[in-house]
DNA sequence: ACCTCCTGTAATTTTTAAATTTACATCATT
DNA sequence: AATGATGTAAATTTAAAAATTACAGGAGGT
């Protein structure tokens, strides 16, 4: 039905912590007061991108590390760690068509033809985009005046 | 943020028109029934699809019908005609990140780079589905036994 | 001309999903 | 042991979506 703002904050922390993970312990209170989130839903966010080795926390002492290759982070593998299928709720279906009518007996199967390329589609344009490109996005517009 | 379930809503009811609009008096109320969605929902939902041309409605009367070849009904266009910036806010973004920060304070416009890519491919996949295949899904699926 | 059935919308209420808050067990370092 | 973290679970709050209620039209039948 909906790729969450989980995506963008995710993707916000990894930026922190590629810029300031080697100087500085990231918290998730950090992270927490960077993204306006609480830190409960950092943890979450957090806890999924560790889970997908795409970051490492300290344990016990805390603090994240990116523990991956810029260009092997997609927005693909971002999304499936934090939402493992979020693939399939990308378009919502109405959950009570009428089991008396043709349309309506058959209309969730009819759909899902068509939406699983869809999300296929989508899940191949997030593969397309990774933190290396994003972050050279940041870089760019850190340095416009202004 | 997310394409809503409308999408799904209204090509239930383009099937729906496509297969008894000229047999009998397509109403909202029948496509209400159908669906298993209000049928002020359903107004508005009809209402945006007659604005685009796609369908029209008997004035006073009422009663829908299709006006437009079935190949050139895609799903970019209807997603478009109930929801005319649905590709803008397919991926959330946390409303409230921290402007003293140097990533809070830019990751809108970060982020903007992506998505707005992203936004671009999902309507080119959007257009790649006509209401033709749609119904070529749905007769094979109505001949299946069972 | 009037009644009926339908559409088109506005305004309100209800429902549902998402995010926040609260709470606490656990894990390293000092 | 004490401190400052993480990792989750459970409950509350918030915000978005859908349903409900209400009513002003429009066209056709009688």
């Amino acid at each position: 039905m909906h790729i969450s703002t989980k995506c963008s904050v995710a993707i916000h922390c990894l930026i922190f912590i590629y810029e300031y993970g080697e100087k500085r312990k990231v918290t998730s209170d950090l992270l927490s007061l960077s993204t306006g989130t609480n830190s409960v839903t950092i943890r979450t966010i957090i806890s999924g991108l560790k889970k997908d080795g795409i970051i490492s926390v300290r344990p016990g002492t805390g603090g994240a590390t990116l523990d991956c290759p810029l260009s092997e982070v997609t927005l693909y593998r971002v999304c499936k760690a934090i939402e493992p299928d979020f693939a399939s709720k990308l378009i919502g279906v109405h959950p009570l068509p009428s089991p008396l009518c043709p349309v309506g007996k058959n209309i969730y199967d009819v759909l899902g033809c068509s939406y699983q390329k869809i999300g296929k589609d989508l899940c191949e344009s997030l593969k397309s985009i990774t933190l290396e490109n994003i972050l050279f996005d940041y870089h760019r517009i850190l340095q416009k005046p202004n």
